[in-house]
RNA sequence: GGGCGCUUAGCUCAGUUGGUUCAGAGCACUUGGUUUACACCCAAGGGGUCAGGGGUUCGAAUCCCUUAGCGCCCACCA
């Protein structure tokens, strides 16, 4: 047969792909079989693979085929994210660039440019998944856009209005003025600036007195509507009732008290500006105080900002900084570490702005989410985040579920009077005129004196129904697809959307299902580049994850991001881990490569050595598939690849193919060849989910006819270990390195045969090992020894070569040794004779210290021998 | 400011209830190798006071206290 020298990635995986779609493979629907459910976090539908991507796929698709091939109906289901506020913005600077304004057109006209722009770049994403390999069931692949998803997405705020969880309010929000929309609490992030804190004074009415504030933000001022003081402030107990003058603005503000304020902080003054703070606002309600918005939509300032206005804040604290230096009113600055928060799309920093939004109330909804996870009916992996879930949902607050955006769903609330709580909420328009009519009084109502909220949803409120919604739970609740899959078992996904979206997911469930979407989650990392760094567009160190495929195969990128992946840690990817990868994948397709070129004979016996090797091997992978097996449960997915890695490399490769193979051109005998094809298969079977191309390939080379492709084969069955055979074998690798090593050191070539003398001998398989091996036959008749032989020890047993060269052995080696274990017995025998050691310590443990002192006085006294020579 | 976690070989990390196999793995490194599957390889080897200090115990990488450094999450100090 002829096999080319290595594996050709880029011809077999498309092969292979092709394979399992024509026959449909990846596709599930209900049997009497157990289910296996895993649904995919959505990627942004216009968003293309990157490493974080790439990570969490491939550890999905590992346990989908495993599951598949331990027999359950395994279901994975693909699908995209609308992600409005990211896609909106895409679709905005892509008309910008064309010179159209997102402001000149109609909604409609606006959906529809966004639509093209999905068609045309939607979905490629989940083309580049399947170069991964992933084996996913395309058909049920769902988008939070579909007519199907937004319909569940309505009903689901129509249920929660409903029941009184949903509510309009008028709050402090978190304005993108970039964006033009509100977010999330947990779509803005913190970040450490350096900048700078402004004392401005403000005059005293009637008086020569003035006093000053610290501020971040002079270019606010426009909006004070107070200054205030705490009570326990001495230095300022006299201006009570006292008023003060705002500088540029000119207008008097009161002075008033408020605990809220610290003394220590800047000049212990605070300028209240209730439009723009979320404190002030508190601090303006309990004293009655004006509030004054004085910016734009876009953070430029407003009528309000007087001469400043239409000019950006920025631009304005700068400016008014100048004017107030020249007008004497600017004390001095100081530079400051504050916080500000960002937009975590737009980067843009946020506005505290009030405003009417639509919110969900949390606290009550949330309970039963948080005792899942307590209680772990729903495990999280790993499970240091169990903390951080707590924190978060003990504390949660009401989510701010309405955006100022196009895209999306537009929230189900029909206004049908002038007066904004004039609405109703209905699934459709149709019903919502129903109930108008209905609530009104006034049959004369029309569809068209019905108003729908401008608003859409946050992209979160559809995908945290996800996992029921895929599957038509939501509107369905009876669908057998439903029932069947429902509810899902592994959820695969980053610790950056703990809250924002597997946590409300659990919430979704149980409020909604009255169980837990999924029972396990487990987290990847973070992908950064080998300094540490994060990847990212503008450092330029984000590997392109196609290309990455295509340089060294699916198999090996997978192999060489999971060997950089330990269980939930951030890993450090690096481009030589593929190389790595590739390498194994190499040496995989190597050893198919000698198999296939074995010759099979009939007529010849099985070898001694062979008989032995086998023996040894199933025994082994036994052992490796029980700890691989324990590694799964654990989610320990990269260590359970390095049992695959180790067991093939060492165990198959490096010492039983080298016992079995055959010299050259000689046959191999019946029995040892249907062992090692079993082998195989045992092997390639629990490497497939990691490297499903290279596995399917050989497996297809050396399955019989009858048998099924290998993606829905049969996870091998585990069997009881018998140690003894690994430990015996394992006593005569030990044997063969320090064999090895002697050659080395004497440089006596391996063709040179060699004799052992020993008093300790082998089995007849074991004689045969090494003879094969290590070309070295073992003997206790020592009449042939030479005087100048040399030897070494292995466990507690000396074994003696003659010395073909004159060489002596170093003496101070030999006693360097004999100092060392006369210590360690020292510490033994101390330990022995301490009578609380040997009254408290277990049996077992006792025992052992008993044993390695009987070793240890064994080989002290053959070193001792040794050196008396 | 509150909470959580980390520190073990040059690098990335394992180390489950303290005690067989506890000081480990992979990579990297050193040395030797034209052994017909593989140099994308084979063989052998070197390397760590388990961050520092203290304590509990017959026994600590493992439990407790403490110091230092690093990381993450949450939070409205202007």
């Amino acid at each position: 047969m002829d096999i080319s020298k290595n594996f050709d990635s880029k011809t077999l995986e498309s092969k292979w792909y092709a394979f399992w779609m024509e026959n449909n493979y990846f596709n599930s629907v209900p049997n009497n079989k157990p289910p296996y459910t895993i649904v995919i976090p959505p990627p942004n539908v216009t968003g293309i693979l990157h490493m974080g991507h790439m990570l969490n796929n491939t550890i999905q698709d590992i346990l989908i085929r495993r599951a598949r091939l331990q027999g359950f109906n395994a279901c994975w289901i693909p699908g995209t994210d609308h992600a409005s506020i990211a896609t909106e913005a895409k679709v905005v600077n892509k008309l910008k660039l064309e010179g159209i304004n997102k402001s000149d057109l109609s909604r409609n006209e606006f959906l529809e440019h966004a639509w093209n722009w999905t068609d045309e770049h939607g979905g490629l994403i989940l083309e580049q998944l399947k170069i991964l390999g992933c084996s996913c069931d395309w058909d049920r692949t769902k988008f939070t856009l579909d007519d199907d998803m937004s319909e569940s997405v309505i009903k689901v705020f129509v249920d929660l209005y409903n029941k009184d969880l949903i509510y309009k309010g008028y709050r402090m929000v978190n304005w993108d003025p970039e964006a033009l929309t509100t977010l999330s609490n947990e779509e803005v992030i913190h970040e450490e600036v350096n900048s700078k804190l402004f004392y401005i004074k403000y005059k005293i009415v009637d008086s020569d007195d003035s006093i000053s504030v610290a501020t971040t933000r002079p270019e606010t001022i426009f909006g004070d509507t107070a200054i205030a003081i705490n009570p326990n402030d001495e230095r300022y107990v006299h201006l009570k009732g006292n008023k003060a003058i705002i500088p540029i603005v000119n207008k008097e503000i009161p002075i008033i008290f408020d605990d809220y304020v610290e003394i220590d902080f800047g000049t212990g003054c605070l300028k209240v500006t209730p439009a723009h703070s979320e404190n002030d606002k508190i601090i303006g309600d309990k004293h009655n105080l004006e509030i004054i918005d004085v910016f734009n939509d876009d953070a430029t300032l407003n009528n309000n900002g007087l001469h400043y206005k239409g000019l950006d804040r920025f631009v304005v604290r700068s400016k008014i900084s100048k004017e107030l230096d020249e007008i004497g009113a600017l004390i001095k600055t100081k530079n400051h570490l504050n916080k500000v928060g960002k937009s975590e799309r737009t980067k843009c920093i946020i506005e505290p702005k009030l405003s009417e939004q639509w919110f969900l109330k949390m606290e009550k909804i949330s309970k039963p989410a948080l005792n899942a996870v307590m209680d772990d009916d729903v495990k999280l992996f790993p499970k240091k985040f169990k903390n951080t879930y707590k924190n978060w949902m003990e504390n949660v607050r009401d989510w701010n579920i309405s955006r100022q955006l196009w895209w999306g769903h537009q929230i189900p609330v029909y206004y049908y009077g002038d007066n904004k709580s004039d609405f109703v909420v209905a699934e459709s328009k149709d019903l919502a005129l129903i109930e108008a009519i209905k609530r009104t009084k006034n049959s004369n109502l029309e569809l068209d004196d019905l108003v729908q909220e401008e608003d859409v949803l946050d992209t979160w409120f559809s995908s945290w129904i996800w996992p029921i919604s895929v599957l038509d739970g939501i509107r369905n609740p009876e669908n057998p697809d439903f029932k069947y899959y429902y509810p899902t078992n592994d959820l695969v996904t980053g610790p950056d959307i703990l809250f924002f979206w597997v946590a409300r997911m659990i919430v979704s469930g149980l409020e909604f299902k009255d169980t837990n979407p999924f029972s396990s989650v487990y987290f990847t990392g973070l992908v950064r580049d080998k300094q540490g760094r994060k990847m990212s567009k503008q450092l330029g160190n984000s590997p392109d994850a196609v290309k990455l495929i295509k340089d060294f195969g699916a198999d090996s990128v997978r192999v060489g991001l999971l060997l950089s992946a330990p269980a939930g840690n951030d890993l450090l990817f690096d481009e030589s881990l593929c190389q790595q990868g590739k390498n194994f994948s190499n040496k995989v397709w190597n050893s198919f490569r000698l198999i296939s070129s074995w010759t099979v004979s009939d007529e010849i016996d099985q070898s001694e050595h062979s008989k032995a090797g086998v023996e040894w091997f199933e025994q082994k992978f036994n052992l490796k598939l029980l700890e691989l097996e324990d590694h799964f449960d654990k989610y320990r997915i990269s260590d359970a690849l390095m049992i695959i890695y180790k067991l093939v490399w060492d165990d198959l490769c490096s010492w039983y193919l080298e016992i079995v193979k055959p010299g050259f051109e000689k046959p191999i005998d019946r029995t040892t060849y249907n062992q090692t094809i079993s082998f195989f298969k045992k092997c390639m079977t629990v490497m497939h989910p990691f490297m499903p191309f290279i596995t399917e390939e050989i497996w297809s080379k050396i399955k019989s006819k009858e048998e099924f492709p290998l993606i829905i084969s049969d996870w091998p069955q585990s069997n009881k270990v018998n140690k003894s055979i690994i430990n015996d074998f394992e006593s005569l690798t030990g044997l063969i390195s320090s064999i090895r090593k002697y050659r080395k050191e004497k440089s006596i070539s391996f063709k040179e045969n060699l004799t052992l003398f020993s008093k300790v001998s082998l089995d007849k398989k074991g004689d045969a090992i090494l003879l094969k091996l290590a070309n070295t036959e073992i003997t206790n008749d020592f009449s042939k020894k030479l005087e100048n032989s040399s030897s070494f020890i292995v466990g507690s047993n000396e074994f003696h070569f003659n010395n073909k060269t004159n060489v002596k052995e170093d003496l101070s080696k030999i006693q360097q040794d004999l100092d060392y274990n006369l210590g360690f017995l020292k510490s033994i025998q101390a330990k022995l004779s301490n009578k609380r050691f040997v009254d408290n310590a277990p049996q077992n443990v006792l025992n052992n210290e008993l044993k390695k002192e009987k070793d240890t006085l064994s080989k002290i006294e053959i070193l001792k021998n040794k050196l008396n020579k």
